[in-house]
DNA sequence: TATGAATGAGCCTTCATTCAT
DNA sequence: GATGAATGAAGGCTCATTCAT
């Protein structure tokens, strides 16, 4: 196995076929020609089909977050953190139209997802939610007996069903538009009872 | 075309399977297996497997919608509508282990269902909540500005991943447990500004 | 089984329903529909598809040639007989349309039909044409050595390509306006050097 | 789509095939194992399984007609020109015991194939016949009134029939010894008066 | 390493036939 | 006898995967 740039390119070809076709409907003779190789060639990289997609997700997510995490250590208190992930939220997915499609609406494919295989990427996704939540109740910014678990996905879903109904509704109307609506209506839901 | 109670066994008998096995993975066989009746008789009523998982999806998704509005009809504020609707969304998926199962993560299949067949129900939950929000945004319960579409779904994706993990993590608690905090985050997010 | 009419309502009803879509796009029900009974009511008269088609051929064929000796026996000469059983043949395809249709065009399915089933009203026809022109040998108006099988095959195979070719050159043009031209090749082909 | 002389071998593998079971009965598996090949490959050549009786029919006509043509021009008048394709004809058929088979009967198959696919070929055999008998007419050969497309109908109807007839008997005679009874009779037939 | 022709298991769907009513 | 819902065998076709070159 040579060629350290195929499996990127692989992927890459497959979120434009899974976008384009979606995932079931996607034969592996597509990716092949999208990436200008030949399918025998993809298997040199990836067992099955399927771990195209695991790791096609594996991956997107993985630098989601990272790249969040990045971002938002320049925020110093909870609520800024919260908006300015928000935003990047949607902004990243508004900016690569394939991506968003292949993650709210491909990857959604059954039990295999969510469950198993993109568990762990997501889960990290949560963590840094939930670790942004524990500060703000830990500095008193967030209501003392916040259920963190729970807001964590309250957030989440909340931006995940927006981009979702976005992607669509075929993009009529930006996404990061509606960020701070987002942002605003959660801040507001978990902040501390006096605020 | 006659008996009227095939169409609703094959609906059930399909739940429990798609739920089992996941739709792409289930065959039409195994839906006439568990149905007890002969494969063949399947094409009687529905003209592919695709159509039953459609049907499927419609069927119940308006039963709940419809359920949810009686329901919802016997409070008079707004926001005891709304902790009334979370709590029956919970409840419901809660005691209807297979149909949770195939509505929070088989039906997220590729573009074929939010998408095209089941547009129109989703949105009819869409209306039920953006109804109640209006309502109080009228009687000056929730904030005069609030930016009723987003809101919704906010509550509705809210609700989504909350059960979404509740089914993926194998019903390791009790999900009607959540009700109340997601309700609680929710309509704080949402309230008029002065409450 | 009772109903002596329901066999006959049958076979017409194929007739009509082979011509419009052939015998094996034909499904049985489309049959019975047309004939306005059950489709389980035709396995009371018939075995089954198949033996309606072979039926139909056999009676039809039978009812064919029955026609023709009868109407020939008016005829005393070879010549005069030969040519009232050409254009007899053509005229009583033009005049029943969906029965051209399926004698020309779909008994032709296969070995099942030439083989078999209904040879034996295949040969009857060819035994009314070769006993005419064994008449006409004997009678010094045929010549002498003619090959009387070989060219009753001669006879039939012309009648029934110009048949076939008008069925499907969707009748547009008279079937009967080329009997005289087929009978006299025929009869000039065979007719005693001396004439 | 490499190997070239795939088509060929399916081609042949399917006239053994239809040959022996028929069109209908034939399984693409039979064909496939016939050929000494899977039977996904034959989709790699061809899309339907009637596209291989198309093509086959297709190509062994074209070469049929192209054969006569070539033959047939080495003789100079017309009367000579029809009793060798007469013979050809009939030698062809009798030294291709499958493909007679599944030219006289196996495509007989209903409406799709006079009708449609084959048609341009049967109508370039037409031509041929056709031809000849207009040059016989121009030189005086043939009757000056010959109406050549009825005359070419039942030249091609008779060596049809003729054939068949052959064929449907298993062949307890020699096909060829029929030629010339068959020529003469229809060049009797269309000659000029005065012969 | 790359290729892409070949493989063959797998499944949806059709429809002739049966049979309980 | 008549019905038509139910049956279930059968087969065309797809496509992920393999492997000879």
């Amino acid at each position: 196995m040579r060629d350290p740039d195929k499996p990127q390119q692989i992927i890459e070809a497959a979120i434009r076929v899974f976008a384009r076709t979606g995932y079931y409907s996607s034969r592996v003779s597509d990716i092949a020609r999208e990436a200008g190789i030949a399918s025998g060639t993809i298997y040199l990289y990836f067992k099955t089909k399927e771990e195209i997609l695991v790791t096609l997700f594996r991956e997107k997510m993985a630098e989601f977050v990272a790249f969040l995490r990045r971002e938002i250590a320049e925020e110093h208190d909870p609520e800024a953190k919260l908006r300015r992930l928000v935003r990047l939220h949607f902004t990243v997915l508004e900016q690569n139209a394939a991506l968003a499609e292949v993650v709210q609406v491909e990857l959604r494919q059954g039990h295999k997802f969510f469950r198993g295989a993109s568990a762990h990427e997501v889960s990290a996704y949560f963590d840094l939610i939930g670790s942004i939540l524990e500060d703000g109740v830990a500095a008193g910014r967030f209501h003392a007996d916040l259920p963190v678990k729970v807001a964590t996905k309250v957030l989440f879903g909340a931006m995940d069903q927006v981009a979702t109904s976005w992607v669509l509704g075929k993009r009529g109307y930006r996404l990061v538009d509606s960020a701070d609506a987002v942002a605003t209506i959660f801040l507001k839901g978990v902040s501390h009872d006096g605020v």
